[in-house]
DNA sequence: TTTAATACGACTATATTAGTCGTATTATTA
DNA sequence: TAATAATACGACTAATATAGTCGTATTAAA
């Protein structure tokens, strides 16, 4: 119930391969996927998933690849997963609301606090401080 | 990757309700699952759960049922996860550190120092708290 | 024109979570 | 002591979410 998705996962190490990255040369999927043994097709998706979504860009062609995207300095990291993974909430009625039991149900006003809280901690971590 | 389990969900809905029952009776998984239109067998299951990690007390036969056990007071809500779900963590390395990239993983750290932080704030919560 | 890269939808596989069922056990009560 | 109403629990099935693969298209460099 608290572990980031691969998707996350893969995005965070990608990012964090860019962000370190001496030369200013473009990193490919592949390259990536064999430095951390990830399979190449699902880096794939999520690194184009990551460039439809503007935190990096994507340069077509041979000699071609990605790069982080300069913007991507502000990101913080609940925003980050909510892009990736959709709406976050501890329990579906702190996603949408439209669960028929919310007048009976006895947990609900103690849940939404730590779903705060715990959106709040999220969301003041940078994705940058994170990725380096 | 931050939702309940339905078991910590009619965990906590349970508790809760025995919390605020006002008689002294026992309740029944019978009596809990319809009040709360959860599926009779999955909740006793959960309940039979909780009861073997003593959270509740089980008595048998007819005018059987739970009760909460007083020694719950001062239970943290992240140990009530890992007793319920195991042990927990943002990546598996976070759990059990057996994983051969560890060595070129390049954001182990900062997602151990964000799990840490996680956990932190789950253990600085109280059971009772939650189920009032 | 070949090649090496991204783009992406469709599909398959796997793992996790959730729920059901059958049977056993227990203790109350008539 | 028989019937009943509860818990106990393993085995199974179903549903959902997650992960990964594949084929084909597109792009641009050499």
């Amino acid at each position: 119930m608290l572990k980031l998705t691969r998707k996350l996962e893969y995005s965070l190490i990608a990012l964090s391969h860019m962000n370190k990255k001496v030369d200013s040369k473009l990193c490919t999927a592949k390259e990536i996927a064999i430095q951390y043994s990830i399979p190449q097709e699902a880096l794939a998706k999520t690194l184009q998933l990551l460039a439809k979504l503007n935190f990096i860009n994507a340069v077509k062609g041979p000699n071609g690849g990605y790069e982080v995207n300069e913007s991507l300095d502000n990101v913080n990291f609940m925003d980050f997963i909510e892009k990736i993974e959709g709406p976050q909430g501890l329990v579906d009625c702190n996603i949408e609301a439209d669960c028929d039991l919310i007048e009976y149900c006895n947990i609900r006003k103690p849940i939404r606090v730590i779903n705060d809280n715990l959106k709040n901690m999220f969301s003041n971590i940078s994705l940058s401080e994170i990725t380096q």
